[in-house]
DNA sequence: CCTAAATATCGATGAGTGTCAATATCGATG
DNA sequence: CATCGATATTGACACTCATCGATATTTAGG
């Protein structure tokens, strides 16, 4: 546990300046386009509400793919880009996988929409 | 007054119940990626950023051209694209363009990704 | 009117991406 | 170890989109 890496929501929203205080950089509007890239799809706003929805906001990814009418192959495709963006952790339990909402990443990129 | 023809974001947020109270339709998941998508680009986050931090929160397309390092065509695309997301309003004074930020609209985008 | 400046529109192009079918990997179970 | 079910990865394809150059539109001033 020597080093840390951030997890990319939560690097975006370390500079804790919302989006209208100051002009951001281009380096910073980089950062803060990845993570909304992330959610800005409907299968994915979908995946994140139902797991959301799910008992210690977590869910199988078995219980992901029937809701969402696509196939098997994009669901995980999707879950993995929540993932890396750092929205989802990830757990295997046996033959299964179980994604988790990270406490508080949706919140910090809430956060930076904010103007007031 | 008979008509009122609500802005995007504004219309993704009037189901107002946030991202992970319950798992969003199809179509609700639709509107709200649209407007995500929106403000899902480095250069549109910069002009928000910049437009936001200017008097009145409105600033004249003139000095937003040089910050951003993209040409005229495309500074206008993307501000098209904000304005036809609700995020921005237009008006004319003269030969110039002034764009504004519409109050309220990023703060409804953000309530919705809240989840708390 | 004619010109010049500011902004918008158009057409093209290259990069990015959501989706799928096929296949690989991983874990449990016999 | 062989098999099977669950999930991930790969490769391909169609589609979207950010950007640009060129051009059109609009407005002010002479």
């Amino acid at each position: 546990m020597s080093t840390l890496t951030l997890l990319p929501v939560i690097q975006a929203a370390a500079c804790c300046a919302p989006l209208t205080r100051d002009p951001l950089s281009q380096s910073q509007a980089d950062d803060l386009a990845k993570s909304l890239k992330a959610i800005a799809d409907p299968a994915r706003l979908r995946l994140i509400s139902i797991i959301a929805a799910s008992e210690g906001q977590e869910a199988c990814v078995c219980d992901l793919t029937e809701p969402l009418d696509i196939g098997q192959p994009t669901v995980s495709h999707h879950l993995k880009v929540l993932t890396d963006a750092g929205f989802l952790s990830r757990s295997k339990r046996g033959t299964w996988a179980y994604y988790k909402l990270v406490p508080g990443a949706l919140d910090s990129l809430s956060r930076l929409l904010v103007t007031t």
